[in-house]
Parts: structure tokens; sequence; C-alpha cells
DNA sequence: TCCGGGGCTAAGCGTGCGCTCAGGTGGGGG
DNA sequence: CCCCCACCTGAGCGCACGCTTAGCCCCGGA
């Protein structure tokens, strides 16, 4: 059990469930996942998952839903707090790297598993990702009107950022060489550069060459 | 039929058939497609499959090695042409990326479904894409070198422009509203900035601000 | 004209899937 | 004390999967 993000959900059989299934789908993916492995992670029988879930969809729903709803809060909150457009794209990139790797079981499943939910589900899903997207192009578009960041294209250069956060999921091993804080400062780095941030130099990045 | 790389395939059945197993894998990801779905877009019977390849996995690993093969030598054959270390970078991204857009079926399963590889054929994929990473990594180090280039962290930036190239892939529509070498062009900017090139000012990028 | 064999299909094998259901069990209210 | 019912299990249903097999068709060579 990889993650502690889903600790208010009762009864204590339906967040075993939860668990056992983000690392399940994380794994292997939804499709290659049997309700039985699900099962079994959370020390239940087969049958004991439709108490609780109506299908092995409505578990990748669930997951979805709270992981995307966690990552958007992250990310609105930090923006929130910083004073001006510089540290507010720095601070957004940095925090939602930071949630991407430290989250990274969950993160993996709610970024790349999103094809297998049902159109409904799959609809309310791409509306809270849009949010997240939306927060990020606002930034740009702040630091461009206030002559502080130089973007050509604010969509692309958008779209670029969020490629950027969300593959951190992918490939972030908590063993790895870099903790979660160290990757959201050096990509909180490479995002200013990328909005060519003409503003003062962003000293303080926790440099590790090699 | 969406992909036009694997036209040196003989005989035509087993083109066929890669083709169809890239469109489908592409689109559903490898385990939610069924080998009749793949016979049926090639237009034959489920038995057909059988005669040209062994197994499910087989044809994905053939779309694997041969889409990795392809990109890696557009990224190489782009390094080796450019003259100096902030052409070769952008040179580099550009081709690398309008590749990802043109093929972008190709480049979903290429990318997106190594999970689904038997180890042997992982490792074998794994060693490929390891490849790309290395030409990156090789242009930054020599313009880090010759101090064209300033960049902390040469790993972890190499990884953040793969992530960037690579995503290309999942969010690409051909119907969208940049061509591949629009694309192409919008990210060799934003790598030159990331890699913090020092030289001339990248102008004749292709600026669609909106 | 007949034959051999590559390329293909119809039919189907065994398996493991998502999911169901009848029944057992144990802790809290009357 | 007993009953109730939320929770859980063992057994298994129906199905679709990956893959196999037996045999048909058709084309090139003698």
């Amino acid at each position: 059990m990889t993650d502690a993000s889903f600790g208010g959900v009762t009864p204590d059989a339906a967040r075993r469930l939860l668990l056992g299934a983000v690392d399940a789908f994380a794994e292997r993916g939804f499709h290659a996942t049997t309700t039985r492995d699900i099962a079994g992670r959370a020390g239940m029988s087969p049958a004991a998952l439709y108490i609780h879930y109506r299908t092995k969809e409505e578990l990748l729903f669930h997951i979805s839903r709270v992981g995307h709803e966690q990552s958007v809060a992250v990310l609105a909150e930090a923006v929130e707090q910083a004073p001006d457009c510089a540290a507010r794209l720095a601070a957004a990139v940095r925090a939602f790297v930071r949630w991407h790797a430290e989250h990274h079981t969950t993160a993996r499943v709610v970024q790349y598993e999103l094809a297998a939910l049902e159109p409904e589900h799959y609809e309310l899903i791409v509306a809270l990702r849009r949010r997240s997207e939306e927060i990020l192009r606002g930034v740009l578009e702040d630091g461009v009107a206030s002559g502080r960041f130089a973007v050509d294209d604010i969509r692309g250069t958008t779209l670029a950022l969020m490629s950027l956060c969300v593959d951190v999921a992918r490939w972030f091993r908590p063993e790895g060489r870099r903790t979660p804080d160290e990757v959201g400062a050096l990509y909180a780095d490479l995002a200013l550069r990328m909005a060519g941030d003409c503003g003062a130099a962003p000293a303080g990045v926790t440099s590790s060459s090699g």
C-alpha cells in the first residue's frame, strides 16, 4: 500500500479495496488487473468487492476523481499563495510536480488509465483535468500581460508544461536519486525558463549536476 | 489505417495485420484489444493472425521495435546534420517531436504500451529507448561543456525533454490546430530555453499566440 | 491433367474473466 | 437471551478471450 490519499474512505474494507486497486492498476494497468487480484490485495474474497463497488470501473472512477480533485486543489492553493506571477508559476509547477512524485502510484492511474473510464465518467474527469490546464494557462497569461514572461504560443506552452508535470508520475521511483521536492524545484526552474522569465535569476535551485 | 511506417513489411496480409494492430492498440490499449478485432481490421479471420505472428504480444513487439528504431534514426540523423550545439538541440527536438506527431498512432503504442511486453522483449525495447535519451543528453553535455548552455542537472533536464517530446504522441490530433512541424518548432524553442541557451535569439519561430 | 503446399477459414478447446447468489457469522439493540 | 442484518465467503454462471486444429481453395510445376 503506497498511498495515503484515501484515508477518509470508509468503511475500512472499502478503503483497503481502493488502495489495492490503485496499486494493481498502477502496476499492470486497468485492463490487465483482475477483480480477484484487487480483492486479494485487500485480503478479501473476490465477491467482497461488489459489496462496496458496483463494478471494477467504478473503482477506477473513484480513484480518478479523488486523485484529480487533490491535484487540482494542490495546484490552486500554490497559485493562490504566491505574490507575483513568476513566483506563482514556480510554486504551481513545484507543487504539481511534487504531488505527482509523492503520489506517483495514484497519479499514474489518474493520468494514464483515463481511457478505460465509461464515457460519462470520462467527461467528468476530463473536465477536472481541464481545470489544471486552465490554472497553469492563467498564470502564463498574467505573466505575459504584465511583461514578465515572453511566450509566443500560450496554449502550446501550457500543454508542454502539463506534459512535463504529469509525466513525472510515469518515471518517478521513490528509491531514485531525487526527492519529490528536488524534482519539483528543478521543474519549477525549467518552467520559468520556458516562460522566458526575464526577472530575477532563479537562484536557490537545489542543483545536483550529473 | 493511419500510418505508413510499415510499408516494407511482407507479405501483404502480415502488413495489414500490423497496421490493424497499431490502430487497435492505439485506440484501446494492448490488453483491451482482442485478436478478433485486429484480424477484423485486416479483413481476415481470427485464425489468420497466427499464420504470420506467433502471439498477440509478438505483434506489439514488432510494432515497438520498428517504431523505436525509426524514432532513434530520425533523432540521430537530425543531430548529425546540425552545425553547432544549439542547432543540434533544436534540430533534435524538432525532428523527434515531428516524428511523434506525424506517427502519433504508432508512437502512442510504442511509448505507452511497453509494460505489456514480455520481459526479454521489454529489455530490448528499453535499450533502444535509452539510445534516444543518450543522444539528447549528449547534445546537452556538449552545450554545457562549450559554455553555450546553462544547465545544472543534465540528467534531470534530459528526462524532462524526453517527457516533453514523447508526450506529444498522447495529445496530438491531426485535425488539431497545429501541424507536426509547427509543434516541432515550438518545442525546439522551448528546449533551447530549458537549456538556458545564451546564444543568438531564436528568431524564426512560427509564432501563433492564443 | 494431376499434385503439392502455402494461405486461409469455420469451428471449437480450455481458461480465466467480471460478476452473482445463497448462505454463514458475529456484534449490537430489544 | 435472541434476533437482525450488515458484511463476507464458497461456489459457480455465462461469456469472451488467446490460441489450435482440420480441412478447403487455388496457384505453379510437371
